[in-house]
DNA sequence: CATAAACGCTATGTTGTATAGCGTTAAGAT
DNA sequence: ATCTTAACGCTATACAACATAGCGTTTATG
């Protein structure tokens, strides 16, 4: 963590927890991203496919709000990922979409779930001796504490 | 933490503590940067100006390198700062410049650092029972970790 | 002195996020 | 049964953060 421009230059706000938090975070989704990137998939994206893999046949608005993407940023995104042809999306009743995945699709949000879930030993291992659920807790903390 | 679209819904990468990392990284970035708008300052241009605040007389490339801001995305930031008479910028040897403070601009980084400070102990309080220490010593591992 | 490195800069593109607003459709209220 | 309201999907647009490629100038090094 030796930056050193040492003597001649310091910043206070880079030992602040904040700051830290940031910077791991930013860490850790270049990491994951670099092993998304195998599939061509960004971690919005894998995110999504995972979520409809898990609840196929699920609308757009129920992944919108879990993910907390809005429905004008989303729809974008499945257009894209429909175009890839890794979703379907099929019209329910007009104004709502059934989304399933394509079988390349589900190979892929199943390549990427595997990643991830990669990805969060390395996390926990290197958060040591913080317990996972000491972790999980003070995150879900931050974000509702944080979030108004 | 329910955002219960509940029984027929569930995504589990939401429980992964990247995810959650991520998430809570997120809200406080979110609420450190309302904080800062009353001063109509982001959250990179205030950690900016405090790094010229610590360092008077400082060069562009020493903040680049201490925050890890490419020349390229550094240089219209302090333009625009130094549009809004905040910082000044005098050339030292034709080839750097001099970095410092105006009267509003010290006023300002004072008002930002305390700012980050009470957003700081906000956070320390949330995280507990994980102590300042620890977290401080997990977050880095993952930023070294994580970088190559 | 010449070569290479440091520095500041422009242009450009991508991702994530945010806001405003629109048309269609389903559901609830009178 | 109609009317109003809300939900849903969508377009357009804008901005912040970040990344890459490349350029000229100047200092420093061999």
């Amino acid at each position: 963590m030796s930056d050193d421009i040492s003597d001649t230059f310091s910043v206070p706000i880079k030992e602040f927890p904040g700051y830290l938090l940031r910077a791991a975070s930013q860490a850790a989704i270049s990491r994951l991203s670099e092993r998304l990137g195998e599939y061509d998939m960004r971690l919005t994206e894998a995110s999504i496919l995972v979520a409809i893999q898990t609840n196929p046949g699920c609308r757009q608005s129920q992944i919108g709000k879990s993910l907390y993407i809005s429905s004008a940023n989303l729809t974008p995104k499945l257009h894209q990922l429909e175009k890839r042809k890794l979703i379907k999306r099929k019209p329910l009743d007009g104004r709502t979409n059934w989304l399933t995945l394509t079988q390349r699709g589900d190979e892929v949000a199943s390549a990427c779930l595997i990643a991830m879930k990669e990805h969060e030993d390395v996390l926990l291992e290197l958060i040591k001796p913080i317990s996972a659920d000491e972790f999980t807790a003070a995150m879900k903390r931050l974000t509702t504490a944080f979030n108004r």
